[in-house]
DNA sequence: GATGAATGAGTCTTCATTCAT
DNA sequence: TATGAATGAAGACTCATTCAT
């Protein structure tokens, strides 16, 4: 209990403001503890950083383990499995809002899944073989990143509404560009 | 001469370490000058981080609005107008690497940026009109961020070679992607 | 306790030494606790003089504010009222000698104090009317404020027994000098 | 001339600002020249400082010197040489403003000068021999310094008109008040 | 005489961490 | 479990003073 409510304000605030400007007096006085009962259940700052991210980070690699769920006969089913993995990383992401910042920095564990998907992709005959793969995935999930960021913590320009997309759009527009470029459709 | 030097020392270590674990007195230990003179120069270790940041978000948004600089009659052309574009971003991120991780923060700008320059596309009848100007921007500008902040700083999976592309082979995979996308070519 | 501490020996040093030779290492060395202890109890240097001057201002108020307690009949009832008020004040600044140092410095509420004792004197009809109000009052203040300053804490001249005096002789005196100047009796 | 310009600098800005906010960097803002040129004309900080106190020490016991002038014949004589001799302090106070606020920490040396002034009025005649001395110079001393630090530097109650008296009236005044008190005339 | 860059000791303040209760 | 007082290392910043030119 005590621990979780920690543990959440602690998500909250290194998003917000980040590690450094994020004090522990600020977390436990939050939470309406002494200072004293945040060592109780942490080791350090340091520690409590790390736990949360690690946590953050297998729940995200689950959802993107998931990949390409069944195997795509026709392009259009593959442009839809792409889809709806997107849109699920998109849901994630915005329902683990505070998790994504700190996330984004962990990047390569989750550039690997990618690069199995599309891997398999190529395997299935469905994605040309001339690509770098590594590459290719660091594209990808450059996209995937940066465009989360924005999308969930801005600054956007004045005039866009990308704040307001819903994830199902958000995945739509991000797969047109992932398989078709800007040229496509 | 000085001021040179304890900014060019800075640049590195802001990059390096970061704003927090970067201290004046490193800083001034590396210059071999006093701590004082560090404030002959700059007014405070904010005043000359905020100094780096603008000084190279100026040259960079110089790169970025060149744009595609002739005006481009087939794909072909666009293409590698676009080539020639991120080439010239890539050599300047690697010619000003410690830069780049900071100006990576500082995103509105360049997107606006690439937004005009997709716009002009769109006006040349190069690019088609259905897609949503700011999104496709944002993923763009998602993309070159993203991939240069792992050429140049990585980490990358260890059997990627990413960081040892050049400029130019680096600006090809991402057109070709930026252009047809996965699927493409 | 420790709180009190440490203001106590703040106090001491402020008006031993004034602010700025007074320094948090010396004052947290006294009391024999680290210096981080002191921005426990205190929130900065300032605000903890501040408080001192704040506290002492009062409690000095309180005591002028009881002017002229009865109603004088005579002028001599009069002259014993201001020997009394003025005895008090004395002996006040005897016992709070640090603070006095400090509170000099916030002399109008004093001299507005004095200046409604003043002309509740000439209502009662004990004073002419003749004289300017304020400047009067500043006079006096000015008698009280100088001759304290120079009984606690000096420099007197060498031959001067001031700094032996009562609080009640040098009422004495400080009253026939207040009611018949050099002239009196 | 650098000499005089940078006295007149230092002595209006320690009056304004005190000791220790008045650097010597502002010092040789004001006067346009280099930091080290202070250090041409000034051994150092604390020398200029005890400089312009000394200089306008002696000259302010000058003023004080001449005393009674004249030998009074009538208490009205005495209290008219009384009143020049006051109406000259205020005026130098006046005209050496900034002086005045470090002058009035160095007050026993003029309280010697007021000493021998009463007593040479007693030895005359002219006042009765009952009051102790050195007290009696210390309340005119006190009576002096403080209606010269209102009336030139303030802060004086809202509806005081005491920074408008001219040194004439304000020696009126103060002799009303030196030689009858607040019941006198 | 004058410059202004350079110095570095001195101070305040922050904040993660410890520990007796 | 929980408290909150206490710690102290660390680091930003100030400013009088020096000195080569």
């Amino acid at each position: 209990m005590r621990r979780e409510q920690l543990l959440a304000i602690a998500v909250e605030r290194f998003a917000k403001y980040g590690y450094h400007k994020t004090k522990i007096s600020d977390i436990v006085a939050q939470a309406g503890v002494a200072q004293g009962t945040f060592y109780w259940y942490f080791k350090s700052k340091e520690s409590i950083a790390l736990e949360i991210i690690q946590s953050g980070k297998e729940r995200l690699l689950q959802v993107i383990g998931k990949g390409y769920r069944t195997e795509p006969g026709t392009v259009q089913e593959m442009v839809q499995g792409s889809q709806r993995l997107l849109a699920d990383i998109f849901r994630f992401a915005r329902d683990n809002r505070y998790f994504m910042e700190l996330l984004l920095t962990e990047r390569v564990a989750m550039e690997e899944a990618f690069r199995r998907n599309i891997q398999r992709a190529i395997e299935f005959g469905m994605l040309p073989e001339s690509m770098d793969l590594h590459v290719r995935a660091a594209l990808l999930m450059s996209l995937i990143e940066g465009i989360v960021a924005r999308w969930l913590f801005g600054p956007v320009p004045p005039d866009s509404d990308l704040a307001n997309l819903t994830p199902e759009q958000l995945a739509a527009e991000a797969v047109r560009f992932e398989f078709f470029g800007l040229l496509g459709i």
